[in-house]
DNA sequence: ACTTGACACGAAACTGGTTTCGTAATATAA
DNA sequence: TTATATTACGAAACCAGTTTCGTGTCAAGT
């Protein structure tokens, strides 16, 4: 348990730790020869130097916190941590991952906590009622901060997040290119940002294809499978002739799969579907969850060393056509 | 950006640091008035102390490490990962995760560098060839670390994990009953300690149901959607009185799931299908994720807190029907 | 009145590094 | 030969806390 500690090189040197730091930092002033008997020495007792006095000196951790608002269950968000991790690692960063359960109350305490450990950035996915006005305080403060998928209007920070209205356009207009002409749209809560996204896609698509448009197909929803269930048979009932649907994420697609079989249907015979970001045989709008994590380390690795970074990238997602959609003919 | 720190306080209150550093610390030897006014700066100035300096003296990082072989998209072991992240917050740790990427070559740099960072313990889901050797020097030298879902034998350290036996044995035991007699098995890689328990599992309920087993029924398959599309097409070729289809992951069904749209069959019309973890409209044998990132979590504060701790928890999964399976007619 | 003890506080050392500055030894220039 | 520059190193301060130990003050005991 015992690690050795500069000291220990230093006195089995017999020269002073200043030395052996300044040899280890390979630093001018320091003798070619020394340097090579630190560095042996140092290979030899496999030393490494301790990470929080190092922090201490530096006032930089090499630690970056992932603040999410929700739990990590969903697909998307679990890649996007992956690679966020994965990119930052290999920078030298190791990343601290917290939920704020959605609570902005939580949210900040994470925040200050973080702050207290000298994190030397912040990647966050603000949840629906996040304080703006602190979020700006930390920022101005100094701390390196980007934040991710939902987008917070005020915040002082670079966004990085996916193009919600061409997603659901494109969506759309696939399945009316395909021939459906009542098309259910599970959106998601109000609260979301990427809602009023969706659904400016999901409409436009309709007026360019000069189809009529009717609110009775569009469902508010929560991304939770049971309320989609709950939702997807309400829909159902109010609109007998739906023949497709475009659900808001991928919890809803699995409460609309488990109607659809409660009631003896088939997909896609009986429906199409193309959800969001789903990686089984479901038709999907791929938001890219690789683009967007590596966007995000890249800003915020700027951040930290002090390049420009713009303030937002939008990152258009890619209507991938699986096995859940199929064309119907014209009336 | 200029945290303010223990001399700052003690310069405003004309006290010395060590006097502010026992009053934060509730020591005896202050006086109720210091203590006081102390306190009530903190308060004002939202003082919050240094946890690199913290760490330094105690040699502790209030840090523990989440090293994972896998990549963190299965939902699973998002959950997981989740479940014990906040636990551990809950008792006043941070949780820093990484990803061995399946190379245990990057499992031991991690692991060396979690040391470094003072880490107060690990969690680690060892990968394929993980170095015993090496695992058991660290713990051996007093680090804290438990083991998860990927049972290694030879390692001195608790394991929580899942009964994949008997999880495989419901699911069979399950399609038997309804009728089911040419079921298959998607069973994972060789290299995974849980495929053999899966297969034990598979077996016993077809000796249990005194039905006649084959072997042919059974293929192997990595995680990974199109490795299981082909897979799948390759067993249905081979068995085409198969009925129904035991799949030992997620990524799994969904390259069956596809594979199965793509013949133009239906579930659970054609062929019913039972799997690991499915949250979707998909029968499955629940992990209980939950559950054992608390036992994780857990065995992990009992370690660090000096308590006995069992050497393995096998947690026991649950059948969960749902719509991908249905009975059929005895023939 | 003197001793003893409890109490409250501060100086200094310590955790493991980095950095600044001073200086001795050697090399080069005048 | 002396003045100056360069090189190589060490002592000490510093980051922000904790802990040990010493000391002064006051009250109680004898």
């Amino acid at each position: 348990m015992k690690e050795i500690n500069i000291n220990d090189i230093a006195r089995k040197l017999g020269i002073a730790k200043s030395t052996v730091s300044k040899a280890l930092n390979n630093r001018s002033d320091v003798g070619e020869k020394t340097k090579a008997s630190v560095r042996q020495l140092v290979e030899e007792l496999n030393y490494a130097p301790n990470h929080f006095a190092q922090a201490l000196n530096f006032r930089k951790s090499k630690l970056v916190g992932i603040i999410m608002h929700d739990e990590l269950r969903d697909e998307f968000f679990a890649q996007v941590v992956w690679v966020i991790t994965v990119e930052l690692q290999q920078h030298g960063y190791a990343t601290i991952f917290a939920s704020s359960q959605k609570s902005a109350i939580q949210e900040k305490t994470i925040i200050r906590d973080h702050v207290n450990r000298f994190m030397d950035g912040f990647i966050l996915v603000p949840c629906a009622e996040t304080d703006v006005q602190f979020v700006n305080d930390i920022i101005s403060q100094g701390y390196k901060l980007v934040t991710v998928d939902n987008y917070v209007k005020g915040i002082n920070a670079p966004f990085i997040g996916t193009d919600f209205a061409t997603g659901s356009y494109l969506a759309t207009k696939y399945l009316l290119d395909a021939g459906h002409r009542q098309i259910g749209h599970l959106a998601g809560p109000e609260w979301a940002a990427s809602t009023k996204e969706h659904a400016k896609g999901y409409r436009k698509a309709y007026l360019d294809a000069g189809v009529e448009f009717s609110k009775a197909l569009t469902i508010n929803c929560e991304y939770d499978e049971a309320d989609a269930k709950n939702k997807f048979m309400k829909l159902w009932e109010q609109n007998p002739e739906m023949t497709a649907i475009h659900c808001a994420g991928l919890a809803m697609t699995n409460g609309v799969l488990s109607g659809i079989a409660e009631l003896g249907l088939s997909v896609p015979n009986d429906i199409s579907i193309i959800d969001y970001g789903s990686t089984s045989f479901i038709s999907s709008i791929n938001q890219k969850a690789a683009e967007i994590g590596q966007a995000a380390s890249q800003a915020l690795l700027d951040l930290i060393e002090g390049r420009e970074v713009p303030c937002k990238f939008i990152i258009a997602p890619e209507l991938v056509i699986r096995n859940s959609t199929r064309h119907i003919n014209q009336p």
